[in-house]
DNA sequence: TAGATTGTTAATCGATTAACAATC
DNA sequence: TAGATTGTTAATCGATTAACAATC
């Protein structure tokens, strides 16, 4: 199991994407098509298609439904991934009901607020729980992932609470930087950063 | 004006953040804590710091107000960027209701929508139109930068759209990879594969 | 002064691209 | 057969880290 690196993640979700959507009955498909839709270099794709180990053959290219389940193998899309929500606002409610995470494993249990209007109720088919549950609950059913869809002053009083009860994963949507043990990961799903990355795209 | 890396766009914008939040009140800053609180290497954040032009002050660091302006302007922060949200599901509410946006110049001016019941509506202070305006208004407010938070089926047909009118940034936060000629930018909003990374993180 | 911190160069590491033999 | 496409190696490119003189 050799370790595979952060870009070739992204990419090969994206050739999953591709493989489920634009290529949809396609038998074959080649590396230098992948390549052109998504801008890349064609070799490049063929490495990426490598480390899956998947075999392509000669003048037509890679079996589409043999790639895109090697992918789903490679990244574990099948390994079921117990996840929180903190924060039931408009971002959490959103990623709730985000109907794609089922595909990849990941399982939404529960969102956490401390809203009195919200506690009790149901969004996208999940129980909203108070905020004081949250510790318990994090130690009692073992929860590794945390989802951080709080306002951004909230943000590190929570994620102390979390990484005491065990977390590991904390997916970071606030705009704000946390302090954790080292072994403790954060994630910065940094959206501002995203926009300036695609308008510096048109120079670069 | 130097060409800058997505990486280094990624790495500024975190630093802004952590300026913003976590260094409130403070008046200087070391490379070494910013570097400790993200995890990563001293002499990167400096080398960070010197694209933006600031200098720093030996045993003291740099200044963080200072620092922080500078960021803003490197990136751009301030200049207005008017935007489009397709799609008034729940996620292009959660955009739309993203408090900081408006911080970094980013301007949503409309939601649009086939959904009669949503349509004239306003959603977080901003007007649900209808889909078949869109092709008009986009050519007619000479709108560049439009959010894809449509249905997975939909994304092609709608991008072919708004491409024809003249957008050339398409934030695409719809699990699909779309065909675009190779003046417009599309920016893959890769919302599982983020997922994936952070996991990938326990081993790397 | 001694210690801390910057700014910057050189060394290293990793990722992408170019090239091409193999072969269907 | 000729053309297309893979699989893989070597070359290039870019990003990070190590190291250290300068100096407050």
């Amino acid at each position: 199991m050799t370790a595979i690196s952060n870009k070739v993640i992204n990419r090969l979700t994206l050739y999953h994407c591709l493989l489920k959507y634009t290529c949809k009955g396609k038998p074959f498909i080649a590396s230098s098509e992948i390549a052109d839709l998504l801008d890349l270099d064609d070799s490049l794709v063929r490495k990426d298609i490598a480390l899956c180990g998947v075999l392509g053959h000669k003048k037509q290219g890679y079996v589409v439904d043999e790639l895109k389940k090697s992918i789903e193998q490679k990244l574990g899309f099948s390994e079921r991934k117990e996840v929180f929500i903190i924060g039931a606002g408009s971002l959490g409610t959103a990623l709730v009901n985000y109907a794609d995470f089922k595909d990849y494993g990941i399982d939404i249990l529960a969102l956490f607020d401390n809203d009195p209007n919200k506690i009790g109720k149901e969004i996208g088919g999940k129980r909203v729980v108070s905020l004081e549950k949250l510790s318990n609950l994090i130690s009692r059913i073992n929860i590794k992932n945390i989802i951080l869809t709080v306002p951004p002053q909230a943000a590190q009083e929570v994620t102390d609470y979390a990484v005491q009860c065990g977390v590991r994963f904390i997916w970071n949507f606030t705009p704000t930087v946390l302090r954790v043990p080292k072994t403790v990961t954060v994630y910065y799903e940094n959206i501002v950063s995203s926009f300036m990355q695609m308008q510096n795209a048109s120079i670069a």
